[in-house]
RNA sequence: GCCGACGUAGCUCAAUGGCAGAGCAACGGUUUUGUAAACCGUAGGUUGCGAGUUCGACUCUCGCCGUCGGCUCCA
């Protein structure tokens, strides 16, 4: 007898040897066995026909979108007959790999001609036919003697290599593989499962893309064709999914930048660096401006570097025969009176130029710490591949500053910084944001430094994320290569992640730089460094933030805040005059005096994303007032114009969201 | 850097081997307007760049540049 245990505490028994989830569904009621596709047994998710010998506690899976084991049931067995409608129409082709991923789920091959985007709905066809079908996905297993032989057999090294990586793992598992039908009769594939019942129960389905893609992600590895593919269970859902991501692709900041000309990129400048129109440029004033306060209440010293510096300076540093490959070339010159080689570097970072400054002058612990903060300039030859708006670029300005402290100040400095990358998220609006703590891998040999101080700071950025009660996760192998860091990820308001601001702990470059300060005890000492920017880039920061407001800026940050729109050239004057006072007020206006109607006035500023419009005609002339209307439709009124400006100037002051 | 796709007026897009076009924007004129697009007209092009195939190339082929989607990378 088997004592079945479902979530809710109750429990069921069964006179049989085994019992499947889908018997166990089918005697709590009919409805649950039609909709059940799958079941966690203790903790893990099976198939719906894999018998249970034991008692157990079983839940099981209906074919909700919100479940995420349903929709990885529905994901991973979608890929499954993407493979075999793509094994159909190219009979050469090669499977290496085909998981689910976020929303939705990919199939590594291998396949001399290119899949392209044409091929699409012959692919979709076949697969439609397969769901038609409704055919089981039926598991069996082999002995490891067996399924090596099979797989030998049918020549696909990749399948060999996972079944070969799998029992790596695990010695005694035994291998499975999921024929879609009969087992002999109809298309199979190696795979661990579990998969949905049967191919009917995928509703929607579509091939999005194809992209090349090196096996197990090794760029020296063979590259593989990577098919792209979506699932849901039903219609609805995908065409939801499909509304969502047009109204992403409205927000996607290099089209938004255009249109309202924030920034432009010219190749003949050079592609990944970005060009700041006059509306950018007010964005980004205004976040140095609020990031300068910032600094100022937390007695940070403004210091200005230059864009070069001698490639001793990052060979002392370390960063250059880390970061050899990915920076500009070097810039090389003889000196005139000495004849001697010089090679300059376009500096990709700003630490060692800020060393340099600390190490200008003899230090006391009376000094420290010692905070220096610059807009710095940096350029990084990023592979082409990988630029990307303003989100991926080759020259790019970091909110800067490195913090020279002694060992007994490092937590408090540490808690100031985290507690400033707050300010700063809460300000924007990023009210969801999560802390990685990236510390070194212990089984590289690429970072710098003895392993005790390494250890030391870990423990001490561990303890400052407890404290300030942030949600973190911890990443190994995601420092740098002179010390681990607090990487802060927020989530924009369509839920994407992104990774801006940075903390990191150093004690490698004091190090190499043979940093000192005089001690109470009047011996010298080593300081202890934190390099932090909680925007991170400010092009990278700009490119989120637009996407964020989707070019909706709040009113402090929005290029142009109001608008006075006349309703006839009669009232032009009163209209120019109303602007005139808001500049005087320090608010970014603009008059709109053309001749067309209202209705094609306040369609433009809306369309630009202007917060307020103010509508001035022979009524408000009359009252010295201005008729208020915001780009979220919303219909103030009439006010006097004072009124208005001591609204606005509170909004702007406030940095109000 | 690698795989694939794309590149036509300022913007969004037509034209599939046979005279490069539309809407919006711009400019000129008419209109003087009350809360999401007034009307008429004008101008705008080395079809990313360069070669090749062809009687003829936006269209086919090759190279380069750039962009996009991925992969790899990311101090």
């Amino acid at each position: 007898m088997i004592t079945i245990t479902l979530p809710d505490g109750a429990q069921k028994q069964f006179e049989t040897p085994t019992v499947t989830p889908l018997q166990i569904a089918a005697s709590i009621g009919p409805r649950l066995a039609k909709d059940a596709v799958g079941a966690m047994v203790n903790g893990e998710l099976t198939d719906l026909s894999t018998p249970i010998p034991a008692d157990a506690r079983v839940g099981i899976v209906t074919a909700k979108p919100e479940d995420s084991n349903a929709v990885y049931l529905l994901r991973h067995s979608t890929a499954h007959v993407m493979a075999e409608a793509i094994m159909r129409l190219y009979p050469q082709a090669k499977l290496a790999y085909g998981p689910p991923v976020e929303d939705g789920f990919y199939y590594d091959i291998e396949l001399a001609t290119p899949i392209r985007e044409e091929d699409f709905p012959r692919i979709e066809a076949e697969m439609a036919n397969i769901v038609a079908e409704n055919r089981a996905f039926t598991r069996y297993e082999l002995s490891q003697a067996q399924a090596m032989a099979k797989l030998q057999q049918a020549g696909n090294p990749y399948k060999v290599d996972n079944a070969q990586r799998a029992l790596a793992q695990d010695p005694d598992a035994a291998i499975s593989f999921y024929a879609t039908g009969e087992p002999g009769k109809n298309w199979e594939d190696l795979c661990r499962g579990p998969h949905l019942p049967s191919t009917g129960r995928i509703g929607a389905f579509k091939v999005t893309s194809v992209a090349g893609a090196y096996w197990h992600g090794d760029a020296s590895q063979q590259q593989l064709q990577r098919v792209y593919g979506k699932a849901f269970f039903t219609k609805a859902q995908m065409d939801a999914h499909l509304t969502q991501m047009e109204e992403a692709k409205k927000r996607d900041h290099r089209l938004i930048g255009k249109q309202m000309g924030l920034f432009t990129i010219s190749p003949l400048v050079g592609s990944g660096l970005i060009l700041w129109m006059p509306k950018g440029g007010i964005l980004r004033q205004e976040l140095e401006d609020f990031m300068r306060q910032q600094l100022a209440l937390r007695g940070y010293s403004a210091v200005y570097t230059p864009h070069i510096g001698n490639i001793n300076l990052y060979k002392t540093s370390g960063h250059y025969p880390y970061y050899k490959d990915s920076q500009f070339p070097t810039i090389k010159m003889k000196e005139r009176d000495s004849g001697d080689e010089s090679e300059y570097l376009l500096k990709p970072m700003n630490c060692p130029h800020h060393i340099q400054i600390y190490s200008a002058q003899p230090r006391s612990y009376r000094d420290l710490p010692i905070r220096l903060a610059e807009f710095g300039t940096v350029y990084r030859f990023e592979q082409s591949g990988e630029l990307n708006g303003m989100t991926r670029v080759r020259g790019f300005t970091q909110d800067d500053a490195h913090l020279f402290c002694t060992p007994e100040q490092v937590e408090a400095e540490l808690r100031s910084t985290v507690e400033m990358v707050q300010v700063v998220f809460q300000t924007l609006g990023f009210s969801e944001y999560q802390c990685r703590v990236s510390l070194r891998d212990p089984a590289s040999d690429k970072y710098a430094g003895d392993p005790a101080l390494w250890d030391r700071a870990e423990a001490t950025l561990r303890k400052i994320v407890r404290e300030v009660g942030i949600a973190s996760q911890e990443a190994v192998g995601e420092a740098a290569f002179y010390g681990p860091k607090l990487d802060f990820l927020v989530k924009d308001v369509i839920g994407r992640q992104w990774q801006l601001g940075t903390v990191q702990l150093d004690y490698v470059l004091p190090e190499r730089f043979e940093l000192e300060y005089i001690g109470t005890d009047n011996h010298p000492h080593r300081p202890v460094m934190i390099h932090r920017a909680p925007f991170g880039s400010m092009e990278r920061f700009t490119g989120i933030l637009i996407e964020h407001f989707a070019g909706s800026f709040p009113t402090w940050l929005a290029p142009v805040q109001a608008r006075v729109l006349s309703i006839s050239e009669k009232f032009v004057d009163y209209a120019r005059q109303a602007a005139a006072e808001l500049t005087a007020a320090g608010v970014r206006v603009e008059l709109d005096a053309g001749d067309e109607k209202i209705g094609a006035k306040i369609r433009r500023a809306r369309e630009e994303k202007i917060p307020y419009m103010l509508v001035v005609g022979g009524k408000e002339q009359e009252t010295g007032a201005v008729a208020v209307r915001t780009r979220k439709d919303q219909d103030l009124g009439a006010m006097p114009s004072a009124e208005f400006i001591s609204r606005i100037t509170a909004e702007i002051r406030n940095r109000s969201l």
